[in-house]
RNA sequence: GCGCUUGUAGCUCAGCUGGAUAGAGCAUCGGCCUUCUAAGCCGAGGGUCGCAGGUUCGAGUCCUGCCAAGCGUGCCA
């Protein structure tokens, strides 16, 4: 309706151009808008309002115009000018009720377009080391990362997800130094656990595992491992020396073979972990992408090479530095450390080096709020490496604070305090989870009150829509139950009896799907589905207090039982695009 | 200090490329169940859109300054 309407709109703007009104080389945006207040008709443009002052007309004039030459359509029953200029324009009712039709007809493809002409998108998201269990933080991400993957495919996108393994930097070497002081502690060795160190119980349960396998194999006497360390911070030292110590000691004392099982063991146990928590949080990947492997095959060292080539790295400091400064950066960056390792920054570039050679037509990396500040040296090495920097799309997720109740939970991965995804999960159950987090705008700091999203009483808005579905499958149980027999032919046939204020808000309601569905994917804004489903809801909860479906009249019944029907299918569509289960009853 | 993000009802948030009277949920108050599920519906109150300028037919939306909050500003990841 809104596209018939935009192209007639065209055709008599191309008129207006040949006629001269308007000059040729203006770019015309035409600009439709839904009417909030049916006086105004079904949709308006400010076009004329726009158009007025390069045409030199006063934006009244110029409406009439464009109303006189715009094509006559038997969809349109009137057009109205209003206001400083507006074209309001009222469409035929009759034309409304196709809407029901097409729902029926598309089905759960209902609302799926191909503006996205099958390009091929890449979306990174949560990537979340492997250092420990996914925490409510990461749910996030995952939430809103799937969300958007599952909207670009749902309009035509070739979607790739992709999760990216950190599973070489220092971070990696701390757990796995964690993991073996716990195993010592399993042998009896008198260990002092490092400030620095992950303190979880999953370090712990490794650990055992690691013990139950190999025994003593590992084990060195506590005095030897200390050998030599600089001071722990709270005994007054500094805490990352003395980790670095304890982890050089480590792969000394283990030698790197055995040092490489511990390390392989912690990695293969956390990654297991992580992988299955995704997909019973609905969250599913193409490909999980390990950092280990660029340094294996020589990515990184290809990626340095190509900047060097170009003229992009030089040396300092016994450092050697990426310019990305003239690229629109605050400072260049150190990509290999004075001790001749690479930072992480180096792998990231071998990365997205990788993602662009892999020939996507954008690339988008969904990361958290604080990682903002990486940005600019991101696109600089893309720009650096010959692309154009727009290839990447980076999307941010606001970290949520976490409530109960009154009270702020504080998180640290470190220390253990954290309340897993799982845990949420568990409590709340996958379908609030998902709701909550894509519910509000991803940049926008979110509070999570893990009281209210685990209240199954009441106020969780998940319910809200659920349930609005559960009361269309309990309509058509009842429909039975009373004897009657559904005939779609002749329901369809009788739809102009839904004259009703409600019934056509919900049809107008049912049409705006498809267009808030291709917006929400190409603004990668999930919060505007949920926004409509809720709207949705309520525009049938409303229907449903005021009228009885299952009415005498079998025409007028048919009609209205097509209509929620339709209702059903498309809450059922959106519901299914979040991965929110459709309830039958509840 | 500099950079990015945010500031809308008591609370949590929407507000589509600038459009007509700024919306919703929760909370508060008042109504609606012998009827297809009351996890619902209807109604009421509640606003200096952080502040001040500017741009124009028109600004919550764009620009500038200021105020406040968060994050960033490593040869950490």
């Amino acid at each position: 309706m809104r596209k018939k309407l935009e192209s007639l709109v065209q055709q008599a703007v191309a008129t207006l151009k040949k006629e001269g009104v308007i000059a040729d080389d203006i770019h015309v945006n035409i600009a439709l808008e839904r009417c909030r207040d049916p006086q105004f008709g079904d949709f308006a443009s400010n076009l004329a309002m726009v158009l007025a002052k390069p045409a030199k007309l006063n934006p009244r004039q110029l409406a009439e115009k464009l109303v006189s030459a715009l094509p006559e359509d038997s969809a349109i029953v009137k057009v109205d000018i209003a206001g400083p200029g507006f074209i309001n324009f009222f469409m035929d009712q009759r034309s409304q009720f196709d809407i029901v039709r097409q729902i029926h007809a598309q089905g759960s493809d209902f609302g799926r377009s191909q503006v996205g002409a099958g390009k091929k998108i890449q979306v990174e998201f949560v990537s979340a080391n492997p250092t420990g269990p996914l925490h409510v933080g990461h749910g996030r991400g995952a939430a809103y990362g799937s969300v958007v993957a599952d909207l670009l495919t749902a309009v035509g996108f070739s979607v790739h997800r992709e999760y990216y393994v950190n599973d070489a930097g220092r971070q990696m070497d701390i757990l796995a130094t964690s993991i073996w002081l716990r195993y010592l502690e399993e042998c009896g060795e008198p260990v002092r656990f490092p400030d620095n160190g992950y303190r979880g119980d999953y370090v712990s349960d490794i650990a055992r595992d690691v013990y139950r396998n190999a025994k003593d194999d590992y084990r060195r006497p506590f005095d030897l491992v200390l050998e030599g360390i600089p001071e722990d911070e709270s005994q007054g030292g500094d805490k990352e020396a003395h980790i670095d110590g304890l982890i050089n000691k480590a792969k000394t004392l283990l030698g790197t073979t055995d040092y490489r099982k511990v390390f392989q063991v912690g990695l293969n146990n956390i990654l297991e972990d992580i992988k299955q928590d995704l997909q019973g949080f609905g969250v599913d990947y193409q490909e999980w992408f390990s950092e280990q492997h660029l340094m294996d095959d020589g990515s990184v060292e290809l990626a340095l090479k190509r900047l060097q080539v170009a003229g992009h790295l030089y040396e300092k400091d016994g450092a050697t530095w990426f310019a990305s400064s003239p690229f629109g950066d605050e400072k260049d960056r150190v990509v290999r450390r004075e001790n001749g390792q690479y930072t992480y920054f180096a792998s990231d570039i071998a990365y997205h080096m990788n993602k662009l050679d892999r020939g996507f037509d954008q690339i988008i990396d969904i990361w958290g709020a604080d990682h903002h500040g990486y940005i600019p040296r991101v696109k600089a090495a893309i720009q650096a490496l010959g692309a154009d920097a727009d290839k990447l799309k980076v999307l941010l997720v606001q970290f949520a604070t976490l409530y109960r109740g009154e009270e702020k939970v504080q998180m640290s991965t470190r220390s253990g305090e954290f309340v897993t995804l799982r845990q949420l999960r568990d409590e709340v159950g996958k379908d609030a989870a998902r709701f909550f987090y894509v519910m509000r705008r991803s940049e926008q700091h979110m509070d999570f009150d893990l009281h209210l999203a685990t209240s199954k009483t009441n106020e969780n808005p998940v319910f809200y829509v659920q349930y609005a579905h559960a009361r269309v499958c309990s309509v058509l149980r009842q429909l039975v139950e009373k004897g009657f027999t559904r005939d779609l032919v002749s329901g369809m046939d009788a739809l102009d009896k839904l004259t009703e204020e409600h019934e056509l808000s919900l049809l107008s309601t049912l049409e705006r799907y498809p267009e808030m569905l291709e917006r929400a994917a190409l603004t990668h804004e999930p919060h505007q589905l949920i926004l409509y489903l809720r709207e949705l809801a309520n525009a049938f909860h409303t229907y449903y207090n005021a009228h009885q479906f299952l009415v005498e009249d079998a025409s007028l019944r048919n009609a209205r039982i097509n209509l929620v029907c339709a209702v059903k299918q498309v809450l059922a569509n959106g519901l299914t695009l979040l991965n929110i289960n459709t309830p039958e009853s509840m």
